[in-house]
DNA sequence: TTGACAGCTTACCAAGTGGTAAGTTACCTT
DNA sequence: AAGGTAACTTACCACTTGGTAAGCTGTCAA
């Protein structure tokens, strides 16, 4: 039959390494021999696995949003609604560490050239949909309701995120981190707003 | 003296459609060639007025930071609480016609590597920042508290505006109008929230 | 022991990239 | 009328791009 495949943990820190490019430069800003550089190995290397550019950055994003969906699965494992405060609150209180995910995410949602018919954010948009579904204030409420709320909250937590570096350039170390805690206080309350009746 | 330079509505033009384009996939999505060839020229004009791609792309950053800017201003002019609420509101509200701009903004944000040491929405987000200063209810605050605050909702409508493709792509035309239409109802109450005490 | 196949590598390529050099043309000042 | 210069053009170039073709090597099933 089929021969022992153990590339497996090699793929993954190929998409490990794209990832973080994608991330900073995007689609376009990256090359398959720049990730092949950092990786060690060839730029077929990638091909053979890959077989394109495209694919590679497809794998990636669909890599991202398959941990993006367990996490929220995870988080809603002790009930919907402390579940999505626990999880907001996480994103909002690590944003530095988690400015990679956040970038991919907008990068997603902003080229629609390379992912369109792919949409590969769907399924984490709407984890966290089905999530805000069981809660007792939104049980009744419409997708589109939801959705708009929902989408208030994490473009906020994502926009401020994705800015960290801008903001460090603009105004230095210090008043970022300020405009960060001061921010992570306010969007608490506009978590609880959104979860609690 | 000097002669008669009467290429300045040219130079618009090409400032336009090199807008456009940077919006749609990003600087390095877009390619001299691809702007000239739009614009009927040859892609040697456009280096003869900007002399390399990276000035172009700031000429187009700064020129959008300048106009977003006086559309603050021009806002703030009848009072700042009462323009801070009109001109959030019509950001909320034509995020369709208004996608561009929402696009360069956040991928001047997200590009820290050709913007960087130039940080072009700088000013923008400084008038806002002003203006905000200038209401009853934040006249005693720090800066980083109004920073923060104002990040969370040009940040919750910016991410709306730029996700209407891909709302479109992921649900259709008629859901993200829904989505869109609560989405102005709601962040109406945010906006006012922000600026009334 | 052999042969198939995963997981690579080196060699190569056509197309496109940003950018330079050297004109050309029309207008404006002198 | 002459000269300068703005606003281009065509020609060209070194380099990079994603991708193909072919080959090499170690492991494992038969």
């Amino acid at each position: 039959m089929t021969q022992m495949t153990n590339a497996a943990p090699a793929v993954d820190r190929y998409l490990e390494i794209a990832e973080r490019q994608f991330a900073e430069t995007g689609f376009h800003g990256v090359s398959l021999a720049a990730i092949a550089k950092e990786a060690g190995v060839s730029k077929q290397a990638l091909l053979h696995f890959f077989g394109t550019k495209e694919k590679l950055y497809g794998a990636v994003l669909k890599r991202l949003s398959d941990k993006l969906c367990a996490e929220v699965e995870r988080a809603g494992a002790g009930g919907p609604a402390a579940g999505l405060v626990a999880y907001f609150e996480g994103l909002a209180k690590n944003s530095l560490e988690r400015q990679a995910e956040a970038r991919l995410v907008v990068r997603a949602l902003l080229d629609t050239e390379e992912t369109a018919r792919f949409w590969p954010m769907k399924p984490y948009l709407e984890a966290l949909t089905e999530l805000a579904r069981k809660t007792p204030k939104w049980q009744t409420a419409s997708l589109d309701e939801i959705r708009a709320e929902l989408f208030q909250l994490i473009g906020a937590i994502q926009y401020l995120t994705i800015s960290q570096t801008a903001l460090t350039g603009m105004y230095g170390e210090e008043d970022r981190q300020a405009i960060e805690e001061r921010f992570a206080g306010s969007i608490s309350g506009a978590i609880r707003v959104f979860v609690e009746a």
